[in-house]
DNA sequence: GTCTATAGTGGGATAGAC
DNA sequence: GTCTATCCCACTATAGAC
C-alpha cells in the first residue's frame, strides 16, 4: 500500500523517476561502448538521454557514480555464471580455474572501461575501491561466491587456512584483474594463460599444507590474510 | 667545447633553464604538501614559482609529468636507505623486512600524495605505471635493488626460484604499497605490522623450497613469475 | 631557446530559479 | 525534478618580447 500504483510511467511521479534514471543509464552504456570512459562526457550522456546536464547530476552525484552500476552488474552476472561453471567440478584448482575463466568471459566486452575503472577504484578513499565501506555488500557477495567455490571442493587442508581461502582467492582475483586490464593480447590470452598456470600451483600448495611440516606455515598465512581483512 | 661556460645562472641561458625548472618543482612540492595533488592547481604552481602558466607547461607537459619526479626521487632515496638498512643482516627475512621498513620511513611524508599517485599510475596505459615502457629504468633499478637484497642473504633455495625472487619481492612491494596508501592508522602502523608478519612467512616458505618434495612447486612458481615479467 | 600575456576549449561539477 | 547559467580547472594556442 505504500506507493500509488505505477502504471503510466511518464504521467506518474513514481514511475517517472525510474524512467529518467533508466534513460540516463542507457545513454551512458551506449556512450561508454562508443567512446570509452574518458571519451564519454556527462553533457553527451545528458543530451542522448534527453535531459539536462543538471538533471543527470540530480540522479548521479558524479561520473564515477554513474558507471559504478555497470561494475556491480558485472559482479552479479559473474556470480551466476560462476555457479554454473563449477557444476560437476570437484577439485579446488578446477573450480577456481572455471570461475576465473567465467569472469574473463563476462568482463571481456568491458575491457577498456574496466581499465579506467580500476584507476578510479585505486584511489585510497574512493567509494569504488573494493576495500571501501560502500563496497561492503559487493565485497561480501564476492566472498560468499568464493566460499561456495571452496566448499564444493574436496581439498583437505588446515581448517584455519580453509576458512581464509575465500578471502585469499578474492585477493588473487583482484590481482588478476589488475594484470588483465593491462593485457593487450588478443582476447586477453596472456591472462588466460596466467590463470591456467597459476591455479594448479594454488591447488598444489593448498594440498601441501596438509603435510605435517607445513601446518605451522599454513596457520601463519591464515592469520596474515585474516589480519588484512577490511 | 659544445656549450658556453655556465657561470651566472640568471644571466646565462644554460643556467636559467635549470633555475626556472627548479623553481617550478619547488613550488609544486610546497603546494603538494599544503593542498594535496587534487588541490594543487597548475595556475597556482606557476604563480608561486614566479612564472607564467605557459612557461610551466613549457617545462612539464602535464600535471602528472610535474609530480612524476617526486616519485622517482623517493625511489632513489629508498635505494640508498635500503643499502644502509641491510648492513649486517644476513637472513633473507631480516633483509626484506629492513628494506620495506626503510621504504615506509622514506615514504611517510608523501603518504597523501602517493594515494593520488597510485590512482594515476593504475591506469593501464599510464606512463606512470610501474609496468610501462617509460618506467623501464626505474623498474630495473628497483629490481637491481631487490637482487642485492637476495644476493646478500644466506638462504638456500632452488636456483630457478632464486633467480625470480627479486621480481617476486618487487611485486610484493607493489602490493604492500597498495595496502599502505589506504592505511589510515597513525604512522601507518597497520602496514608495519603486515610487514613484520609477512616477511618471516616469506623467509620460511623460501626455506621450505629446498625440501625435496617442494622443488617442483618452486620451479613452477619461478616459471609463473617469469612469465608475467613486463 | 626562454618567457609573457591573454584568450579560448572543453569537461566535471554546482547554484539557484522554476 | 528539471532547467539554465555559471564556476573552476587542465590544457592549448598564439603572438610576440628578450
Amino acid at each position: 500500500m505504500a506507493t500509488e500504483m505505477p502504471s503510466a510511467a511518464t504521467k506518474n511521479p513514481q514511475g517517472r523517476r525510474e524512467t529518467t534514471r533508466a534513460a540516463i543509464v542507457a545513454a551512458a552504456e551506449e556512450l561508454l561502448r562508443e567512446r570509452g570512459y574518458d571519451g564519454m562526457t556527462m553533457r553527451e550522456v545528458a543530451q542522448r538521454a534527453g535531459v539536462s546536464l543538471g538533471n543527470a547530476y540530480y540522479y548521479f552525484s558524479s561520473k564515477e557514480d554513474l558507471v559504478h552500476g555497470f561494475y556491480e552488474r558485472l559482479q552479479r552476472d559473474h556470480a551466476r555464471a560462476a555457479e554454473e561453471a563449477c557444476l560437476g567440478l570437484t577439485t579446488l584448482h578446477e573450480r577456481v580455474r572455471a570461475v576465473l575463466h567465467a569472469w574473463l568471459d563476462e568482463a571481456a566486452p568491458l575491457h577498456d572501461f574496466l581499465g579506467s575503472y580500476v584507476s578510479l577504484a585505486a584511489a585510497p578513499h574512493s567509494p569504488l575501491s573494493p576495500f571501501s565501506p560502500q563496497s561492503t555488500p559487493a565485497r561480501e557477495a564476492a566472498l560468499a561466491m568464493w566460499t561456495q567455490v571452496v566448499d564444493g571442493a574436496s581439498a583437505r587442508t588446515s581448517t584455519r587456512l580453509r576458512a581464509e581461502l575465500p578471502r585469499l582467492l578474492w585477493l588473487s582475483h583482484l590481482a588478476i584483474v589488475m594484470f588483465w586490464v593491462s593485457d593487450t593480447t588478443p582476447g586477453q590470452q596472456r591472462t588466460r594463460d596466467l590463470v591456467d598456470k597459476s591455479t594448479p600451483i594454488i591447488g598444489r600448495l593448498v594440498r601441501l599444507t596438509s603435510l605435517p611440516g607445513m601446518a605451522r606455515a599454513a596457520d601463519d598465512l591464515a592469520t596474515l590474510v585474516q589480519s588484512i581483512a577490511p
